[in-house]
DNA sequence: TTTTTATTCGAACATATGTACTAATATATA
DNA sequence: TATATATTAGTACATATGTTCGAATAAAAA
């Protein structure tokens, strides 16, 4: 679908933004591509455009605005995990942090988190960790969990002998049968500590 | 030094920027500042520039550039911590990440961790630290040292009876006495597992 | 007050820049 | 082979856009 030429294109777009500040004019890619002519640089851009890569706006100069898939979102701290109520919402963010989405399904957040249930996985106070509202939560991961419409909590979720529990990571505390008083908020997808 | 109208106009091109991924034309900034002179803007423009607040290219369209205190890095993932000889060199960059730089005096790069002398401190194999090569690294702080020349590793910098120590979190390994064979490398600063 | 500095405007200019059109060539497909 | 599709080039056009100049006004300093 995207030749190699326009994949060259993208990539030259790419860099000179980082290196730039802003998108590069027709003239600047034809040069950095090895192509002579404009028209041939639109052909190409148009073709991206249509591969969904890329985003122009008509006659504006330097409108290009590349999809990266990698590209970096600032996604909310809302609150601190086992930590009292959770309210998900827009009022209760506590912050914001920087953080590289490589996914456009992806529905991030992230939490503080309090207490030490998961300090054998390396899991520790304060860490910040980032949870995907939009993926699964499989046996084995370690997930964000909501209990009794009140206290949020990460655990591993695993299935004993047919029947599923939170588990921690941490000799001193129980694991805890999922019923319906356990409501799954979205699996844990990193870890950041600032030290 | 720099005026109401002149925050203002810079206001509008963060947020013009944020929105559309591109810097506002002179004209369009005229519009969203109110002001009915494209020389207006640019006196404004030039003091901005002379203040260190925004970079401009001369004669290129949209080629204005905010110079944001907290602005992302892309910084170099430079190769494996505690496992051989460690180059810090461009041509050793196995990867890049996305790290909100707080500082502009810090020099940042990752590693990525192997082994588990630090296991105890919740740093795992395959996370990412993120070391500040201009941070000192002081009693108690988790730093990035270069044994021998060769080999990274990352240990506690600890002060035990008036002599120096590289500790590990892990007691199945020993602590080393910093010598002449030991150079600092930087500040852990920053830890980031994705899962 | 006078003088200087800061701010705004209008108009005109030069060109950087996106776009459109036609044609030629290469590559793939039937 | 013939036909269609992909890619490249050249030229020309319209205008979006940064820039310059002169002058007027407002605010601050001497």
């Amino acid at each position: 679908m995207v030749s190699e030429k326009q994949k060259n294109i993208l990539n030259f777009i790419n860099i000179f933004i980082e290196k730039n500040g802003f998108a590069p004019s027709v003239r600047e890619i034809c040069k950095g591509v090895s192509l002579k002519s404009t028209s041939t640089v639109q052909y190409h851009l148009e073709k991206l455009i249509q591969s969904g890569l890329l985003q122009k706006n008509y006659k504006k100069s330097r409108a290009l605005t590349v999809n990266n898939q990698l590209s970096n979102k600032i996604i909310p701290i809302l609150g601190e995990i086992a930590a009292g109520s959770l309210l998900m919402a827009e009022e209760n963010v506590i912050g914001t942090v920087n953080y590289p989405d490589t996914d456009k399904k992806s529905d991030l957040f992230a939490l503080s988190v309090s207490g030490d249930s998961m300090i054998d996985e390396g899991i520790h106070e304060k860490d910040l960790v980032i949870i995907n509202k939009n993926e699964q939560i499989k046996n084995g991961d370690i997930g964000a969990f909501l209990i009794n419409n009140s206290e949020g909590t990460i655990k591993f979720l695993k299935n004993i002998k047919g029947k599923q529990y939170l588990v921690p990571a941490n000799k001193n505390y129980e694991k805890i049968p999922v019923n319906e008083n356990i409501q799954p908020i979205g699996k844990v997808v990193s870890l950041i500590r600032d030290m």
